[in-house]
Parts: structure tokens; sequence; C-alpha cells
DNA sequence: CTGAAAGCGCTAACAC
DNA sequence: GTGTTAGCGCTTTCAG
């Protein structure tokens, strides 16, 4: 059974309100658009037959004449990520005030899924991008900046003098978080990484280097455990850590979800946190102040990240960019909270002799 | 400073296309879109210019001329709730593979937000809509049904002939899940709630008291706490919780946000999930398996969910709906994991008297 | 300050 | 099978 007359609503056209108004379709669009150009008086009889018909114009018609879509299209690589899920709130935000609507991509992880928005960039169904991937995104044939389009990197940097990066200061806060550790008194470390192929990754292992070696440490002084930025990359690292006889006593995790689900392994087996091993994550996602204990962690400044990604793309947009606005790297804030402590056993040495 | 040159691409047009090929644009056009219609010959000689010059058609002009966008609108209360985030994926999965785009309409949480929703369908920016509100969002002046797209309500149900339904079976998990408390033991009972304004709350408590009337008990047997789907809506009922002499030993909580909330806060108190308190959630996040104990909750089919809706409206917009798909109401799973067993202590009697 | 008219780039009748 | 042509509904010169 099928149902008809889904298209039963008349369409006022904006012919239709020129008549009812006694006006010319111009001086209805005029009107609309620029109202300060036309008398009072036939202002208010314009509006007035607006009113008194319903009319909203044909957003499809002004986007082919004026050639503005009014749309920006975001791409993300995985939107039930809170991290991304959060940065799309900021960049929302921002953008429904500049009166731009949002088309998402989401690529769920899937890199075959990018193709089809590039696509929809070339076909011009945006006026701009906002990568939250690190990359550009192709499409066999072609690459987004095929586009023309202007585009924003957010969230992780793409190394081309065109695009404007929008990022927070990754690699200072994970070194930071080392010498955080390092202060406690930790003499050996861990590091749980976030998907090994990814930039954000990428800058995040080069902080932990450098707080190891700010630290006085060397690369024999850390174990590190590869996996994507999921809970499970931290139950697997969990796993290992377990086997090992010499176990590291401060861990950096490159995300909260592997921090809580490397801290949820080991206390399964009766290992204290803080007590035995100090964590601290990264993102400062809401759960993370719901484990328990509560997780050690740096915030991103999310929201302001969405904001302020999607204003440089405005500002592109409307091509009044300053030299400032070509990079952005916001500061994380350091939580802390209950996976952190001291070193109650300094080392393997005095750990020797205290259980003699 | 200002850069320069963004529409430095030069646009290649169906005209051009046709010139280099030496044909019509109608053939271009043709090729592109109905490739049986034409001879071989010519098809080989367009696809050749097509894929020399880089053409891409136009989508604004082709959603003008043939009256179809080829988006969907999606409204959704919130994008940073997981359970929406993951029913978004479905809709995107089957949305895909239909051609559609998705438009997001994230109102996160503010009502004002939904008036532009509105005019986006009123202005014909979209084919169809999606409604995970659970009602009709409005603009002060015009509601979105006077748009006259298909729309279809996903998650929380809508009161309209017009609009057909895809839920989960809310009432029925909820009923089930108070019996498997009783059944458990339990004597008396917590509800606690989400958003009192929702329909989705409404439904959940309804199957509550139906829970409950089908245990033999009756409206003196459970209490219930108020307040949104979030942690700290759980964090509050717990504080209310501690103070009661009489506490219920089973409680249902609406969401696994605010299951977890209250059994953090009740820990903090040294009180023992389950030993003491059953606890038992609602959706099967993610987190719910990352929590000490791990949450025994009830899990929607989301992404199933969000499949079966967008399923739905392709079929309207296709005029092919048949009866069966008017009324979809999907299954839950219960998850049987680590917060809820049975009762100690029977019921308060006992209680006293095994302390003495 | 207002109107007439020319398209924006494409598709779909309708002819041939 | 293919070409010609008339719009889709709007904005924006250009005249007046």
């Amino acid at each position: 059974m099928s149902r008809k007359s889904w298209r039963s609503v008349k369409e006022i056209r904006i012919a239709d309100v020129a008549r009812l108004a006694g006006v010319s379709t111009a001086t209805v669009s005029r009107v609309l658009s620029e109202p300060g150009k036309v008398r009072q008086k036939t202002h208010d009889l314009v509006m007035e037959a607006v009113r008194r018909s319903g009319y909203i114009p044909n957003s499809t018609a002004q986007k082919l004449r004026t050639r503005r879509t009014m749309n920006v299209l975001v791409v993300a690589p995985r939107l039930t990520n809170p991290v991304f899920a959060e940065i799309l709130r900021g960049v929302d935000d921002e953008l429904t005030q500049s009166g731009y609507g949002i088309i998402i991509g989401n690529l769920d992880n899937r890199r075959e899924r990018e193709a089809r928005y590039v696509e929809l960039a070339l076909s011009r169904q945006v006026d701009g991008v906002l990568l939250l991937t690190g990359y550009i995104p192709e499409n066999g044939a072609r690459d987004m900046r095929e586009s023309g389009l202007p585009i924003v990197a957010m969230c992780a940097a793409i190394d081309d003098d065109k695009i404007p990066n929008v990022v927070v200061q990754d690699r200072e806060a994970t070194r930071q978080a080392v010498e955080y550790l390092a202060g406690l008194g930790h003499r050996r470390f861990g590091y749980v990484s976030g998907t090994p192929t990814s930039i954000i990754e990428h800058e995040r292992f080069r902080g932990f280097r450098e707080g190891i070696a700010a630290a006085g440490f060397g690369p024999d002084d850390f174990v590190r455990w590869e996996g994507p930025f999921v809970f499970s990359t931290g139950v697997a690292a969990a796993e290992s850590f377990l086997t090992m006889r010499d176990r590291p006593t401060g861990i950096f995790a490159a995300c909260d979800e592997s921090a809580i689900g490397f801290i949820k392994r080991i206390r399964e087996e009766r290992i204290r946190v803080p007590q035995d091993v100090s964590v601290i994550g990264f993102d400062g996602i809401e759960f993370s102040d719901y484990t328990e204990p509560t997780l050690t962690t740096f915030r991103q400044p999310l929201h302001e990240l969405g904001r302020a990604g999607a204003d440089v793309l405005m500002k592109l947009i409307q091509n009044d960019m300053s030299p400032g606005d070509w990079d952005i790297r916001l500061p994380l804030t350091l939580l802390e909270r209950d996976t952190t402590g001291p070193v109650l056993h300094k080392d393997y040495k005095s750990l020797r002799r205290s259980s003699i």
C-alpha cells in the first residue's frame, strides 16, 4: 500500500509573493536580502505578502544563483568517539552563528568511505571543509584539494601551506605527563599508544619521548604497547604488562579509553592504582570522572577547538584571514585525579630490599 | 592579509564536456544518468571527455532541476550522547547505500535550536526528515510537518498517523528488568528516571510500573528519583538513597550513565554491588562493560534501529511503503553482568534478625 | 527606488 | 539515439 501526495503542499514561489504585493520579484528578493535598499512602505507591503503566503525561499535556487551553498563539510574519523562528537558541537555552535549548516562526513574508521566526501566537495555541495582526519581525503583519482574549496585541518595537523591548522598542544602535554610521572618518583614508564598510523598518535609519542629525555631517561626506560584509540587497546596492553617481571610503574595512555581499559584489567589482578601503578590518560572525556579511581588525565579544550576551527574556516571563506589564524595550538589542562601518586617502592632495587 | 583565488580552479560545465565529445549536453546528461539509453560508441566518447576534463556535475543545478536534494535531515537531541551517535551510524550506513547524504540537526538539548531545522525543511534543503526527538520540531509560526516532507520518528514514537515509528521495545524491556530483579528476590525497588518530559522516559517508567504490578507489588514498594539522562542524575539519586532508612535493594536506571553514577556514589560509602544492592541499567553503551563491576543492562539495537529508520524513510520517499513498515518495534537484549545478584537479606525483617 | 530580463547549470519533454 | 529548447526559482545587473 503506497501513500501518495507527499508533495501536496503547494509551493509558493517568489513570483506569487510579488504578485500578492503588487511589486516585481526583484523587489521581493531585495526586501528579503538587503532591506535597507527598499522604501519602508514597499518593504512593509512585501513583508505582509510574505507573511500571508508563508513564503520561504527555495534554498536550492538561491544556491545555484549565488554560487554559495551555506554548508560546510566536516569529515571526522568516527563520530561515536566522544572526542570528535564534542569537537563537532563546537563547530556547530560557531557555524550556526554564521548561518552555515553542517554536512557530516563520518568515516567510521573506514577509509573507503572518504571517496564519497571528495565527490561531495568536488560537486560543490559545500563552501568549505573541516578535516578532523589528519590527512587529505582522496578518491582514487583526485583529492579534496582539487575542489579548490577552503579547507581547515583541526585536531590533527596537515602539512600543506594552503591549509591552516587548528590543533591542541598534544606534544607539550604528553611531555608534561611524563615529567609529572617522573616528578612523582617513577623510573620505569609505559606508553599505551593510539592508532599507530595516525598523526595524533605520532605527535603524542614524540612528546612522550621528549619527556623521557627531559627527565633524564632513555629508550630502555619505557615500553610501548600499540593499538587503536579504544578500550580494548588498554586491556591488551595490560595483558602484556601483567606478564612482565620488571613492570613499569608510570603509565601514560594516549587516550582515556585505553587508560580505563588498562586500569580495569590490572585491578582485576589486585594491582592497586595508584599505590602500585600510576596511570595518566589523555582527552578528559566525561566518563573519566566516573571510573574507580577517577582518572588523572589531560583535558582537551574540545568545544573551543571546534569553535576555533570553524571560525578560521569562516574567515577563509570570507577572505579575511590574518596570519595569526594560520596555526592555532590550544593548551590542555592537567586534571590531577586519583590514578596517579608517588612511587612507594622507588625502583627495582629498593623493592627487593624492602621485601627481604 | 587576505588570500585570494580560492575559486581559481576553473569550473567545467556540462557544455564543455559536450563540446569536447562533439555531442549535445542532453547526451552527456543521459550518459551520466541513464547509460542504457545511449549508443555504446557515443557513451565511450562522452566518458572519455568526462575523464579528460575531470567533469563533475554541479549538484545544486541538478537539485534545482530534478527537485530532489538527495539529502536527509536527522534531528537529534544531543549528539554527544552515545545512544544517538550510534543510531546515527546506522542511519548513515543505510542512507549512504541509497546515495543520500545527511544533514545533522543537533539540538544539543536546547529547544531553541529546532527553529533552524524547521526552516531548513521548509526551504526544501532535504527530501525527508528523521526525528530522534519524540516530538515535531517547531518554529514559533510553523512546525516541520508543514514542509510536506516525509518524516519518520525513531527512537521515540510520535503520535501522528502520517509519521511511521521505528522504536525499541522500551516498555517491555523495562518491565522485564523489574521482573528480573524481583526474580532475584528483591522486594523494594528504585527507579532512576531520565529526562522527565521525554517520551522515552515516560515509556520506560510505564514499563517499570507494569513490572512492579506484574511481580505483585504496588506503588509503595518503589521510590523514583528524577533527572535527565546523565551521570549526575545517578549521583543525585544515590545521595537520596543514602539518606534512606529502608533502602531499596533492586535499582533500575533509565540509562547506563545514571546507573554508573549511582553505583560509583554508593560504592564510595562502602555499599557493595551486587551483594547489598543490585543495579540494572539501560542502553548497553560501550562503557557499561568497563565499569567495576561491569553493568547489567539492556542493550538497544542502536545500529539496527538507525538502519531500519532510514530504510523506512527511503521507502516513504520512494512511495513504496508497506503496512508492516509503519510501526517497527525492535527487541532489546538483556546483558547479565555483575551489578545484579540475589538478595542476601531478603527483607527488612530478616535483615534485622541477622544483625542481632 | 523599482522593474525587466538574463542567466546560474542542469534535465526532460519533445522533435527529428 | 540524439539534439533543441524550455524551464527549475532565484538574484543581480542594467535601465529607467
